[in-house]
DNA sequence: CTGAATGCAAACCCTTTGCAAGGAA
DNA sequence: TTCCTTGCAAAGGGTTTGCATTCAG
């Protein structure tokens, strides 16, 4: 089942109606790489379609998200953004974010995820999501700051 | 040297005065337990003293955060929280956030520590702030929910 | 037809700022 | 006296909602 129709049934499935706006806020975001705003969203789907709101925009990503496509994720802005997960529900993948150039890099680790599981059996507690954000300098942009 | 002596050292080393307000702020945030946003402090702080208006605990809160006393983190609700890091700068400590009763424990592992020292030297990266966090559900409510 | 969806504008919520009045040094 | 600080109120910036109109089913 493709993602198209993973939205479509999530839908049907709700009562919902699978109109224009949504299909195209749908393309939009599976063309996009990582980690979108809504914003982002916006203007990308009024750039080359038909215009489509801004709320419009809003409540199709959450339905998105409902839907088990994206994630909302949050760095350190206040802004939230849209991470794609569909089929890779299970694959944790953390981030790694530049202050400098906001390039986002993902990355996991299999020793992260063994000692995740020690720390959470430890305290008895029950994962539903989680993120792993280190804010810092990337190769480039540490090099470009050394050449100073 | 304790908070209060740190936090002076701050305002005389950036030409700042020491107002009754910071006292207050100051305190008040050093009688916390983790992770208080403005609002609480606002509220903490009008609740016992005299009154001293929001822009200032946010602006003392900003000030207190530059001291190093104080670090800012955000969970998913966008709301600014300010977490107590005096005599632990170098201490990473996490969280695991329950989704129930919202309750937060810290942890930190030095597994983890090591990882993430791993992975930042794999992709060139130089680290200046993290976080992770796991939300769910803590042991309490785990129970609570299987006696359902 | 009928209830859901859209788009606009306005409401919200928290954060941040401008400014006149007050206060530490 | 000199700036810094304060408190208020208003501005920001993003998210969310109310409502009349439009549209999918």
């Amino acid at each position: 089942m493709n993602e198209i129709e993973v939205f479509k049934d999530h839908l049907r499935a709700a009562g919902l109606k699978d109109t224009v706006q949504r299909k195209v806020v749908l393309n939009t975001f599976l063309n996009t790489e990582k980690h979108v705003s809504v914003d982002d969203l916006y203007r990308l789907v009024n750039r080359a379609k038909r215009h489509v709101g801004y709320a419009t925009v809003h409540r199709t990503m959450k339905l998105i998200a409902e839907s088990g496509l994206a994630r909302e994720v949050m760095f350190n802005d206040g802004v939230v953004r849209f991470d794609h997960c569909y089929g890779r529900e299970h694959k944790h993948h953390h981030h790694l974010v530049c202050t400098q150039c906001k390039k986002v890099i993902e990355f996991s680790s299999q020793a992260l995820d063994r000692e995740e599981q020690r720390i959470l059996s430890k305290h008895g507690f029950e994962s539903v999501s989680h993120r792993y954000e280190i804010f810092g300098l990337c190769r480039e942009c540490r090099q470009k700051a050394n050449r100073k």
